[in-house]
RNA sequence: GCGCGAUUAGCUCAGUGGUAGAGCACUUGCUUCACACGCAAGGGGUCGCUGGUUCGAUACCAGCAUCGCGCACCA
């Protein structure tokens, strides 16, 4: 038997044990097996991404799932794999290309330009999974994807050219959020809004046939003047009814532009007047259809002014040209006044810098399936938890809108259509387009498009193109999926829909083809300030840091404590360190066990011979077994932690194991025997419960102490211990809390009588009952007591301080009595207690509460009452026995 | 504007129609034969506010306030 050291250390312990693991191959799943199964598909990470802490509470939520069902006799299959993150990685490819050869990807062309992200892949990619095996990840490698595998990128052509041919995906020229920075266009969930301080510019347009009168309008957006094609107000509003039909001179670029009236203008807002701008707003543009206006589109796809007729303008950047313009305007006159200004807008998700809205031809997909997916939520056919995403599920896919999937980016899934060269001016015609995962036939007369997919346009087949078609008939649908909430519409509703649509189960009905049967959405940890995690702002602890100096167990177990259900997480570092000290705690007591001989490999243990702490503790145990069920099955595990935590610690360590104390280093080497082997029921228990949160430390004490065959990983849950009949169990528990609660108020009386804890002292029960004495050597123990006395007729002397317990009147011999301060201390008590029993009396002699409250409740109350006029009178009884 | 969530001890959070809870932090005592990453004792809360339902509300209902999030608007 080897021993274990007093500190445990994970960083020695924990790589050995997921070596081995990894060895036995026990992560790997066989889709050959008659169990049931469990699958999990886990939400890839990104291939250069590295560990946060979101990852970490993600995947050890999954680790746990899948841990515990390996105990429980499920097949598991828990999938990982990589996203290939088109629009990120190319960005920061590009940016290390501009910083070390400053240069362009247009600069390297096509070609050489993803040579060099497959480089750069090489070199930082995948050393997340690295990170995850150090987590402990039980993930089964042999079947990692990626989501520009061969086969899958294959499935993402074959999917796109399917969707062309049902005419669900098509080429158009559309209002798009354009991503300056990044130069693509990108989908409306990638654009968030912000609040932005600015300035709401008023601006005078002359009057064409009114020389001399003017049309104030405010703009946020002076800079885009030159593109003004029309002025609008809005058909019922009288103050400009009178300019309907006539001009504006648009200044800068002087122009007559028609005067216009739109239902889609708000009178309120500003002088009731708009300019529009059809290039650069989504409204305008809409208007501009309305009463076909041109379109003069002055912006560079890079965000610069293209104007040449205002070279004051022309090439400035957009929110330089926005002061230039101001100031151009303000010279001539034409500004009326600008003020200060704060309103919202879009911003990239990804660059981080604001959307100009922009008309480009692109890519689109008009969503299938809606109707289903609403229904499978509604209908719990899924369910999600919490719940309450349920409703911002539905809202979205009730007011979806086509979704633009190509991206004018390199790095990704290309589009499988090709444009016939001669004519490539003129796209829209069906001709002249050919969709196809081949290029047609006579290639060479055909260019293939320049774009790729949005990259959830890839992933949103994650749940089954990962899975060959032998793994998928075993695992698919997916028992779970456990994801962050705010990727619910990027992923979460597009896997649902894709699942509907392409039907990849093993029969078309549609419980066989969702993708999951359940959703935990996890929450966002944020920091102690509950600020978002972010690399700008250095809050974001590095997750290997913590691992290094708390082990992964302990970061593990910490963050499943803190982390609540449907709402973010405030990471502190310090709920870490209690993690880690939890397990030492664990290690701690498992070594107490060990000193005292080896346990056996299947404990056994006889429950005609119980001691009644025995018996409290395998109740409690089996309190412990029950919770902890329900809990998993609403995915609280932050209440499965803190039940683990209070039984380990309170109900097993301070008191059973102090308690137990007596019979191990007792003269009775049956009892000894026995109330090992109770330790090693719960311990062998305990550590099973614990596996799936800290299963590193929870295999090495299982091995070191031999408690049982193999690893723990495959061992049984531990089921409740069938105790004896319930009355006796109840009578057992009641004793049991009457010595502890008897041992608190000792406790107590040593603390206020200023006698330090590790002093032994001497204790006086009075009481009548007979068959305490059985319990005297214990609560000596528990006390630290040299001696406890039970003496039915004690006279105690004046100002002995005293406790009135369960158990009878506790007295504290000492020395020298403070009767002053024994009587103060009394008083106290006798007032605290009186209080209490006149509240319970007043509720009692209260009609209506006495009629009507349930009987249980008024006889608790009864009993309550009782109880407390007892202590009240033994209390005054020993005050009164002061001098 | 619409919707969702939150509001309980200094902090992070549980919780229940019937006597307010945990961990940390704090105060005090302790190197007692598993553990100082520990043991023991203690202080600390009008359960956001106002109404309603009820014998009884921190809990259920309504309104309000504050904070956070999402959607829409955003000239």
């Amino acid at each position: 038997m080897a021993e274990l050291p007093k500190r445990y250390d994970p960083n020695a312990v924990e790589p050995r044990w997921y070596q081995r693991w990894l060895e036995n191959r026990d992560f790997v799943a066989n889709p050959e097996s008659p169990k049931p199964l469990f699958s999990i598909v886990m939400p890839p990470p990104n291939i250069t991404g590295m560990l946060t802490l979101g990852h970490v509470l993600g995947d050890t939520i999954q680790d746990i799932l899948a841990r515990r069902a390996r105990m429980e006799g499920f097949e598991v299959l828990w999938l990982p794999g990589m996203d290939h993150a088109g629009i990120g990685t190319q960005t920061a490819v590009e940016k290390h290309l501009r910083r070390t050869e400053n240069k362009t990807r247009h600069d390297l062309g096509r070609e050489e330009f993803l040579r060099r992200v497959l480089q750069w892949q090489d070199k930082h990619g995948g050393i997340i999974i690295e990170q995850l095996q150090r987590l402990g990840c039980s993930c089964d490698w042999s079947r990692q994807r990626y989501t520009l595998d061969d086969a899958y990128a294959a499935a993402v052509q074959k999917v796109f050219v399917d969707l062309y041919n049902k005419g669900l995906i098509y080429r158009g020229r559309r209002m798009i959020n354009w991503d300056p920075a990044a130069q693509t266009a990108v989908s409306d969930e990638e654009v968030i809004s912000k609040a932005q301080k600015g300035h709401l510019y008023f601006v005078r347009y002359e009057i064409v046939e009114e020389p001399g009168r003017f049309l104030e309008v405010a703009t946020t957006r002076p800079e885009t003047i030159m593109a003004d094609t029309a002025m609008a107000f809005h058909p019922g509003d009288k103050r400009y009814l009178d300019l309907l039909g006539k001009h504006a001179w648009r200044p800068l670029v002087r122009e007559k532009i028609p005067i216009i009236a739109d239902e889609a203008i708000d009178p309120e807002f500003g002088t009731g007047v708009l300019k529009v701008t059809p290039a650069h707003d989504a409204l305008d543009f809409e208007i501009g259809q309305r009463h076909n206006l041109p379109i003069i589109d002055v912006l560079t796809p890079t965000g610069r002014v293209n104007c040449p007729a205002i070279p004051e303008l022309h090439g400035l950047e957009r929110f330089d040209a926005r002061k230039r313009a101001a100031e151009l305007l303000q010279a001539r006159g034409l500004l009326a006044k600008a003020e200060p200004y704060e309103n919202n807008i879009g911003f990239s998700d990804r660059s981080d810098v604001p959307i100009e809205p922009r008309l480009s031809e692109q890519w689109f997909l008009r969503y299938p399936k809606t109707k289903e997916a609403l229904a499978v939520v509604r209908d719990h056919l899924i369910r999600f938890f919490p719940t309450h995403w349920e409703k911002v599920y539905a809202q979205w896919l009730e007011n979806i809108r086509d979704w633009c999937i190509s991206r004018q980016v390199w790095w990704g899934h290309r589009i499988p259509a090709w444009y016939a060269k001669k004519k490539s001016e003129v796209r829209n015609s069906k001709a002249e387009i050919y969709v196809g995962i081949e290029p047609p036939s006579d290639s060479e007369n055909w260019i293939q498009d320049e774009d790729t997919v949005d990259t959830w346009f890839s992933s949103w087949l994650w749940a089954y193109e990962t899975m060959d078609l032998e793994t998928r008939k075993k695992f698919y649908p997916t028992s779970v999926l456990v994801t962050a909430a705010d990727i619910i519409f990027f992923w979460v509703a597009r896997m649902i829909i894709a699942g509907l649509e392409f039907k990849p189960g093993k029969s078309d009905k549609i419980k066989d083809n969702i993708p999951f049967k359940h959703v935990f959405f996890t929450s966002i940890v944020r920091d102690s300030q509950g600020r978002k995690m972010s690399k700008s702002l250095g809050n974001s602890p590095d997750p290997l840091e913590l691992i290094d100096k708390y082990g992964a167990d302990g970061l593990r177990f910490g963050l499943m404590r803190i982390a609540p259900t449907g709402q973010d997480i405030r990471f502190d570092e310090r709920q870490i360190e209690e993690g880690r000290n939890f397990a030492t705690k664990l290690w701690n007591v498992a070594r107490f066990r060990q000193m005292h001989g080896a346990s056996e490999t299947i404990p056994k243990i006889d429950t005609q011979s119980l001691s009644i702490y025995a018996v409290e503790v395998l109740a409690r145990l089996n309190e412990t077994i029950d919770a902890i069920e329900s809990a998993y099955r609403e995915y609280h595990f932050n209440i499965v932690a803190q039940h683990l935590y209070n039984f380990v610690w309170s109900d097993y360590c301070d008191w059973f194991v102090e308690a137990a104390k007596t019979d191990i280093f007792g003269d009775d080497e049956a009892k000894k025997r026995a109330v090992l082997a109770v330790m090693d029921v719960v311990l062998s228990a305990t550590l099973r419960l614990l596996h799936p949160f800290m299963p590193h430390l929870t295999e090495e004490i299982w091995s070191l102490m031999n408690l049982g065959k193999g690893s723990i990983q495959f061992a049984a849950p531990p089921q409740k211990v069938a105790l004896e009949t319930a009355a006796d169990v109840t009578n057992n528990r009641q004793l049991v809390s009457a010595v502890y609660e008897t041992v608190q108020a000792g406790r107590n009386l040593r603390s206020v009588s200023k006698l330090p804890s590790n002093r032994k002292i001497q204790f006086i029960l009075r009481t009548d009952d007979k068959s305490i004495s059985a319990q005297i050597s214990t609560l000596s123990r528990l006390l630290n007591a040299e001696e406890i006395t039970l003496d039915p007729k004690y006279k105690a002397p004046a100002g002995a301080p005293v406790a009135v317990t369960p158990l009878g009147e506790l007295f504290l011999v000492i020395a020298a009595a403070d009767e002053a301060g024994e009587r103060e201390r009394l008083d106290k008590e006798i007032a605290r207690i009186g209080d209490e029993a006149r509240t319970v009396e007043a509720k009692l002699q209260n009609n209506a509460f006495v009629e009507r409250a349930p009987a249980a409740v008024v006889e608790e109350h009864r009993r309550r009452l009782s109880a407390l006029t007892a202590q009240l009178a033994k209390l005054k009884h020993a005050r009164d026995g002061l001098s």
